[in-house]
DNA sequence: CGAATATTTGACCTCCAGTTCAAGAAAATT
DNA sequence: AATTTTCTTGAACTGGAGGTCAAATATTCG
């Protein structure tokens, strides 16, 4: 009973996030966010509490978003390598092309509140986590294809590439396409 | 003539850029860094404008002691895998062992002002292309003393490492040592 | 219909960021 | 010593951030 919610409380999330991914999260004020929600800055209060508590709820819609995405794409043909490296290429000139240069929401949140916030702390950590993890199923199928040599240790490439994903999404905000693809191919060169 | 300075224009700097460092630009605010210096408000804003031209200086600062660490570091004994890989190591280090994990300045500004402040982005891009070059200049040293594979492409390998450090200092501040020590060794095996 | 419950909203509040300023203080100049 | 110039400072100003609230609105239940 009571006035049933005028607006899609998801639907707001996902609008919180694109301000939160644009501006960051001291950059977004509530009136921003209630903005783009499409709603008064008293509906949002009421709906989620806190700037914060709205952040942790467009953070966890990034998550699964980037999971589902990356799970799909690793699903793709081709061997590991060229795979992994489209893959890559396809963050980066999303970065590109994007109208602003707003990077990764997760790589954007571990600078801003990486080290303050333990809760967005462990949250980046978590995500990050996955994705090395399926990274590292795909290095494993590689392995059992044979188009990965052996020698690869697929749980530290995959590590090791969650780092290069990071900077690269740092660089896409000072360097030029070309770079970076080169960038990309020197980091899968081992696989 | 006039009233002679009361304060060292430059230790302010020092202390100024020990502040963006750690809180960021827009988490810096003027009462802190007049604090930092040992200053008072009025005092910072006749002698630096405003507080975006003192984080220009600071910035600059940030850079020009960056590249002269770079500098002695790379000169220093050693193959050019083992130099570079300690160079990291060290990188890294003093990121986990500072009392607060701030990362790298560079970085932090990249990601906090790149694609929206054309200056600061101007100024990273040049402070990473530095380095780049001093890296560069290492591994063909490298290759001319025999311990690095000929086929490496010096610009190529030292612009990719450029993205693994951006990389790296994100990851200082979500993961653990062995995580990121990991990293840098895969990261500098093709030498 | 009237009560009870839930949502919506803009006005309102407090606090602090970023900046300016007027007044005072310390030197050089005459 | 009076003047000029430069530096120093905290008070004061403007604007906006983050959040609260009372009144208005929409629905279900008895």
């Amino acid at each position: 009973m009571g006035r049933p919610k005028q607006f899609d409380e998801e639907a707001a999330v996902a609008q919180a996030m694109e301000v939160f991914w644009t501006k960051g999260y001291a950059g977004s004020s509530p009136a921003e966010l209630a903005e783009a929600a499409g709603i008064g800055k008293g509906s949002l209060y009421h709906a989620f509490g806190s700037k914060r508590e709205l952040f942790g709820r467009a953070l966890s819609r990034y998550d699964r978003a980037g999971a589902e995405f990356t799970e799909e794409f690793l699903a793709g043909p081709g061997t590991a390598k060229e795979c992994i490296r489209a893959y890559l290429r396809t963050l980066v000139d999303a970065d590109l092309d994007a109208p602003v240069r707003r990077g990764c929401l997760a790589v954007n949140t571990a600078l801003e509140l990486g080290g303050r916030d333990p809760e967005a702390t462990a949250a980046v950590r978590r995500s990050v986590e996955r994705s090395a993890d399926l990274l590292a199923a795909r290095i494993e199928r590689g392995k059992l294809a044979g188009d990965v040599p052996a020698s690869v240790d697929a749980a530290a490439q995959a590590h090791f590439l969650m780092v290069t994903v990071a900077g690269l999404r740092v660089a896409a905000r000072t360097f030029d396409r070309e770079t970076l693809h080169a960038a990309i191919d020197t980091a899968v060169a081992p696989l």
